[in-house]
DNA sequence: GATCGGTTTGCAATCGATTGCAATAGTAAA
DNA sequence: TTTACTATTGCAATCGATTGCAAACCGATC
């Protein structure tokens, strides 16, 4: 179509014959300016295709309406960012920040430098930061929410900071997960997970919690530290077994991908799913419904997350107080656990 | 820390005891600058966390280092939003893109207006576009090239256009899918795929040829033409097979969210993968070599297409001259097919 | 000491939109 | 016709960094 030199603030208003600031005014509505200029400045600026310049918008106004998504991965894994369910929650965060009015700049704690406040905000490249996966540590996210940078974290809600974290009720879906399997029958529970993680941590407590409650002592020697990748998981899942045989007949795992390597590793050695080893998983990405058997996992409302993620990002921005949330996790039993006694 | 009124250039030129220019010219290395001036103007910026203002930067060099990464996706499908294999692309051009001295804002084709030149290049948001998808219609993404948007797209390769596209060699892949089947003595194949898209057709070109190179005439009441969802697979398969029996014994699927849905649905009727029906992917996700059995599948390699794509991307910054790019593809044999006879 | 070539630095304009405040137009009342 | 307001519009400064061009500086040479 059309390629001309660029065309301005200045040349539209020009042509409407208004000053600047009366063109900039009448674009946003401004009721200050009688209604037929309005009109005539919005028709000609649609006319010939003119759009703010968001460089220039943001220089005077110090406002970007970009929030940055940092996805915080634990180390080069790889993996984790093919973790169906956090780009679910990427997407979901897209949805609502948009609908919100704002952008979504991604970025993930490999690339974007170890300074979010000045990398990001100081620099205007956005206004507020949405870290998904609190990580190991939580030493960038302190150091960004120290200088004072509106941020939301999606992880576990119950830890103690200065910013609010939104996440599932993590003991909750673990004492989910594994009454599940008790009720099943269940009587020797494993527990794969990465305790470094709070999150994990928490399900690991709903875990004991549940066996206590249902009068099983919990035994160490099934938790099993391990990555969260399914990889490590299949791993995990042989080693045990080749060491110690088949000395378990469920497995609370916290992630799909976890349940799905165990899953493997037990089908390829002809365990019986469910009724040898039943399997809870969690997330309850697309693919849990999809494999043979389904798999009972714990499924967490990313929408519901997503936007309460943005809300309490906006309100950081109105100066209002801010909290940690939960967002509702429920169970989700198919074919790989075993029906209720 | 701190969070003082913000520090400008100008601040960081007073403490130098240096202009502006300067002072600019020093955090660019310009080698105008005296060595010494440079390091100390940087060693204080450095000190006081100063950060160029990118917004005030991208008004003046009328650059913004951003690319615009849309989605584009094909309904409110939803489903395609969570196909691994999309996610996965995005993850490399974000790894590529920073490499390159890019950031990336992620966008999608429900949420930018529809004008992509003006709400992207045009209002300064992004310097280019990396379109993953073509979708079923070209129209959006001919416009933002006619507008002479920089602009590359991954795709069917082989699609005339002019602008880059980027994309495995399809009509191979249905070949080498196909001929694959046919050496495990697959004799009825059908293929699964929306035809819709240009690269699905090729892959049925692929297809095609492949049977007919083997003396095998296409029925074409085996191709099925599906939404690439895993639930339209799933769904396909039951119909089909509740109104005609088993009358194939081989699938190529056009992605391997498609190979799962098919695979749940046959397993659920004991049909034995790979004796009695063997199935080939495409895509190659983490996924398909956690399932049982694990899907043999066509590789894509993203990281490269990723590269290409970037790579591309930047020629039309230079003004030179670009191409449509084929990206390596490769059979990964697995075990949801029979070894060749 | 004046001149010259090269090295460093600074001046000032510029990118385009926004907005506080002043100015003008418009209307009704006096 | 003035006055008193109110409804509209415009002026000009501002956001912060960049850069073409001119100026200042430096040591060396004549």
């Amino acid at each position: 179509m059309k390629s001309d030199a660029k065309f301005t603030l200045a040349d539209l208003a020009h042509l409407a014959g208004v000053s600047t600031s009366t063109a900039s005014r009448a674009l946003k509505n401004n009721p200050l300016i009688k209604q037929a200029t309005r009109d005539k400045v919005q028709s000609l600026a649609r006319e010939h295709n003119y759009s703010v310049n968001a460089a220039a918008s943001r220089l005077r106004t110090q406002k970007t309406n970009v929030i940055a998504v940092i996805l915080n991965l634990i180390d080069d894994t790889e993996q984790s960012i093919s973790d169906p369910f956090l780009l679910k929650v990427v997407a979901e965060l897209n949805k609502a920040l948009n609908a919100a009015g704002y952008e979504l700049l991604l970025s993930n704690s490999f690339m974007a430098s170890d300074d979010w406040a000045n990398y990001f905000i100081t620099s205007q490249r956005a206004d507020g930061l949405i870290v998904v996966g609190q990580g190991k540590s939580n030493e960038k996210i302190d150091k960004a929410a120290d200088a004072g940078v509106p941020l939301v974290v999606w992880g576990e809600p119950t830890t103690p900071s200065t910013y609010p974290i939104i996440g599932g009720d993590n003991r909750k879906g673990g004492y989910l997960a594994t009454t599940h399997l008790i009720d099943g029958g269940c009587k020797r529970i494993m527990f794969l997970g990465d305790p470094g993680h709070a999150e994990m941590t928490e399900r690991h407590s709903g875990y004991e919690q549940a066996l206590r409650d249902h009068g099983i002592e919990p035994d160490p020697s099934l938790t099993l530290p391990i990555d969260i990748t399914s990889q490590a998981a299949y791993d995990c899942i042989n080693d045990t077994v080749r060491q110690h045989g088949l000395n378990f007949d469920g497995i609370v795992c916290t992630s799909d991908m976890l349940a799905l390597g165990a899953l493997k590793a037990l089908k390829e050695r002809y365990v019986n799913i469910p009724a040898d080893v039943s399997i809870v998983g969690y997330d309850d990405i697309t693919l849990a419904e999809l494999m043979h058997p389904s798999i009972t996992t714990i499924r967490q409302d990313t929408q519901q997350a997503a936007q309460k993620m943005v809300s309490q990002l906006l309100k950081q921005f109105e100066g209002e107080p801010t909290q940690s949330e939960t967002v509702d996790i429920s169970l989700r039993v198919r074919r790989s656990t075993r029906a209720e006694n």
